[in-house]
DNA sequence: AGGCAGGTGGCCA
DNA sequence: TGGCCACCTGCC
């Protein structure tokens, strides 16, 4: 008998594409979802819980759960954000004056903004720094692996971040954190001394969470829009990378901006969805990449 | 073989 | 503010 459920359909009012998914999923939102090829669908963690989704022959989403944990399929529902307006917010984004975003926009039919954990989205964003995607996702299974709680055999939970201040620096550089341990074990140490911190940042507005995340060691701007676009909901985070620098400068001309003016560039001509519409520019411009290589 | 990768913080003009 | 550099590690 199997240990999970049977395939059951997401109510989805705006669809994804398969593509759509593997990016949502995959893209660098997230990094604890892998595509499992003996199974056919995508496997992911978050807090305590563990989905498989995948698509049906006719096109709807299918998800199954662990028969163990009877709550997955409403936190699900809430990590991808089903009840979220998603066409009504691409509709507002200002794609008819823009005919890059317009492009980006089409490449990905679907493509959301994840309701990650707030904790979890802090940490794997302070491991992200000059890291690419594989390499984020290695040392986030590796924490998960060695400090994080056993969830279903062999699939563990990210450590939470009193798990990860009983740690010491040398213990998380075993892992390959490298420089980024030291940022994390300093981080963990202040969070465990202000356990209410990370969940008064994530309900505080924008600006206030940022300031306040900011102050954290080894987060920057950059890594602190990440932690409130995709753990927060701070759907007007705009985080400025090395991407959306190149992506701005080749397809916008903004050659020889700062980081502090895209920011505000971002901001100003993408409106108050900007990360939703960051993360369309950025994924197309990811897709390009990849298929050229 | 050496440079670079979804950055940050420190130091100096 | 703006530029430069060290910082771990792994992959091209």
């Amino acid at each position: 008998m199997s240990a999970w459920t049977a395939w059951t359909p997401l109510s989805l009012s705006h669809p994804f594409t398969e593509q759509t998914l593997a990016e949502t999923l995959n893209g660098g939102q997230a990094f604890r979802w892998n595509y499992h090829e003996t199974e056919s669908c995508w496997q992911g963690i978050w807090d305590q819980y563990v989905a498989r989704i995948r698509f049906s022959d006719n096109n709807t989403l299918l998800a199954s759960y662990p028969k163990s944990s009877p709550y997955t399929p409403n936190a699900l529902a809430n990590y991808l954000r089903l009840d979220f307006a998603w066409t009504t917010a691409v509709d507002s984004l200002p794609w008819r004056s823009d005919a890059h975003l317009d492009t980006a926009l089409k490449a990905f039919p679907g493509l959301r903004i994840l309701k990650q954990p707030f904790p979890e989205a802090v940490l794997c964003f302070l491991c992200s720094a000059t890291k690419q995607i594989p390499q984020i996702k290695v040392m986030c299974e590796r924490m998960a692996e060695t400090l994080g709680n056993e969830l279903l055999p062999g699939i563990h939970a990210l450590p939470t971040w009193d798990q990860l201040a009983a740690a010491s620096e040398t213990d998380l550089r075993s892992l390959g954190l490298g420089f980024r341990a030291k940022n994390i074990k300093k981080t963990a140490d202040i969070l465990a001394a202000q356990p209410e911190l990370l969940s008064q940042i994530e309900s505080a507005p924008y600006e206030t969470g940022k300031t306040q995340l900011v102050s954290l060691p080894g987060i920057g701007e950059k890594i602190a829009d990440c932690a409130l676009l995709f753990g927060a909901a701070k759907l007007e985070a705009f985080p400025v990378d090395t991407w959306i620098i190149k992506v701005l400068e080749k397809r916008y001309q903004l050659t020889g901006w700062s980081p502090a003016q895209l920011s505000q560039f971002g901001r100003v001509h993408y409106g108050p969805l900007a990360g939703f519409a960051q993360q369309f520019i950025f994924s197309y411009e990811r897709a390009e990449k990849t298929s050229n290589s």
